[in-house]
DNA sequence: TGATATAATGGAAGCGCTTCCATTTGGAAC
DNA sequence: GTTCCAAATGGAAGCGCTTCCATTATATCA
């Protein structure tokens, strides 16, 4: 059926071994033996089996990449980023997209422990100590991006920066009622960096002596319907903001649209900044925060390698940095 | 090192065949003796190697997806149609990124040849017929998801009728004056959705009598900024046009924006529709023509998965519905 | 020219499974 | 207690590589 190293073996007529060596860039095969059994897997058109050479060299040769796809708009460009790196290696790429927590746990239990891969990547899903501690036993390396942990390499952006520049501009602008809209804090997915930018945002706030008020930070799930939602409850409020900063563009989006539907303007009536720099934001003149996500992306990867390569490698801590992009929907 | 099929046989005191029958769910196991197997998996934490299992079933229990995930933004929706239906199945997924024509050609290249996958997806992206004669030597069965080529099964949307679809839509809004925007006709990937929606055009202003003008044409490469630049083009004709159909969503942004530019509004001084309703499109109240992503993404991998089951299995071709989605950009 | 070191080569073993075939076991029927 | 058949089991062979070790060819030196 398919062409074997036996055949090409036969062909070049030499042993198996030379043909290996061949294959395998050995320098000890004679020049003039080398190009009769190079010769032989052209005319073959001989590939060699991925799947043989794993089991003999005891190395899977492919990498997993465990994201939440979708719920993340930001996620392509970071896949993007991976997918860029792992394609210049001799690794293959697998995915593995994580909509609720019944699929998290599974790829979490299962991926690192079936002998499926030689590492393990983590986008935006924090594992928990036990889930670590259970990988290290596995010996297979796992690095997290946009997540944290103290023992796994990480590539983190400043998140608490993030937020607390975005406050900052709001407050440089004269601003002084800034709300916040964000995904749960808590909630079931973990995720942290509305948690992170919170912080920030509370930072913000304490150093320019704006007293925080615990109406002006509205939660709810991701999504721009329901930053709508949250947007509404904060111009219902007595004394309405008159800024808002949002967790993510996609939920500066819903703010934008609350403002629309009760005819106000950014950044007018009430100025708007979000998170991110999606594709849109600029199309819409968004205020945002721009996070490096195919360099995360990237990095990631190029920290799992080294792992692969030295598991001895201490974990190591990235943290990539953030930039303010100003546009109208704060300055006007 | 890591625990096999040996260690379990010795500790369950059985033959590693017993273990392999325990671990494939075979019948002739008695049950006593398969309680016995599974207490020292359990025992032993093993997981079987699926390198070893993909040798001796000579299967690589892997799909491949070839795709442009970036240049096309509504690609996400489909991976994740893919992804949803790769993960309910005994299938790994592994993808290939592909933004240049180098990197295609070394795809179509290798990829099916490889012996790393037992089927391949490839979207967008439409192959040549020497390309299809090779893979059909190779026995690997490719499926394509929104590209077409006759001996291959295919999953498409039928673009002639959605680019019908938004012209006649304008032309009942009473519009004589109808440009159309997209990429290249004529492109290095040979993307045909811009060429089949123009096809749709031209029909239907045939058919409601409007005679077609060449300036009103306009293409330019895939993305906003180019978008923007045709439509001051448009924009600049003696007799410019009252009604822009874009031939994707991201295009139509560009068409929003250089409307903004010269101070036009949407549907006032020109009605404005898009293609493929991405995420934003309904933030912004674009009018546009929705494609069932996701399911095209869940159809491919249904169809390559029956392929691969069956390898006589004819090549199949599905054309999914399109639908128009008025709003504000057409409408008012 | 022969002895010896070195480079090149052949091929068995081993990676961890599945499967087939031979063998054993357990009962049913008498 | 036998006989016989079906069910259950053990394990060798084989999947297609890499690598190690033994062997052979070639080169070097006296």
């Amino acid at each position: 059926m398919a062409v074997t190293i036996y055949d090409v073996a036969k062909r070049a007529g030499v042993g198996i071994g030379t043909v290996s060596r061949v294959l395998n860039g050995s320098p000890q095969v004679r020049d003039e033996t080398r190009q009769r059994v190079l010769a032989a897997i052209e005319e073959l058109n001989y590939r060699p089996s991925p799947i043989a050479q794993r089991l003999s060299l005891r190395k899977t040769l492919t990498i997993a990449v465990i994201a939440p796809f979708f719920t993340r708009p930001a996620f392509v460009e970071r896949l993007r980023g991976v997918e860029a790196t792992i394609a210049e290696s001799e690794y293959d790429l697998i995915v593995y997209n994580v909509e609720t927590t019944d699929k998290r746990d599974a790829c979490f239990h299962e991926v690192p422990l079936g002998h499926k891969v030689d590492g393990v990547l983590i986008i935006s899903l924090s594992p928990g100590d036990d889930d670590v501690a259970r990988w290290q036993e596995t010996g297979v390396p796992v690095v997290l991006v946009d997540a944290y942990h103290p023992a796994l390499s990480c590539v983190v952006v400043d998140d608490v920066a993030g937020g607390y520049m975005a406050t900052r501009h709001l407050i440089e602008l004269g601003h002084r009622r800034i709300a916040y809209i964000s995904d749960p804090l808590v909630n079931p997915f973990n995720f942290t960096s509305s948690r992170d930018r919170y912080t920030g945002y509370r930072q913000a706030l304490a150093d320019h002596d704006i007293p925080f008020r615990p109406a002006y930070h509205q939660q709810g799930e991701h999504g721009r319907a329901q930053a709508r939602l949250l947007t509404h409850n904060l111009l219902n409020l007595d004394d309405p903001p008159t800024a808002i900063f949002a967790a993510s563009d996609t939920q500066a989006l819903g703010v934008m649209e609350a403002l629309r539907e009760r005819g106000l303007r950014a950044p007018d009536d009430v100025a708007v900044i979000g998170y991110d720099d999606i594709e849109v934001a600029e199309y819409l003149e968004l205020s945002t925060v721009r996070q490096p996500f195919f360099k995360s992306g990237t990095l990631g990867v190029e920290l799992l390698l080294k792992h692969i390569d030295d598991p001895q490698q201490p974990p190591q801590h990235v943290e990539l940095p953030v930039e303010l992009i100003a546009r109208r929907t704060t300055v006007g």
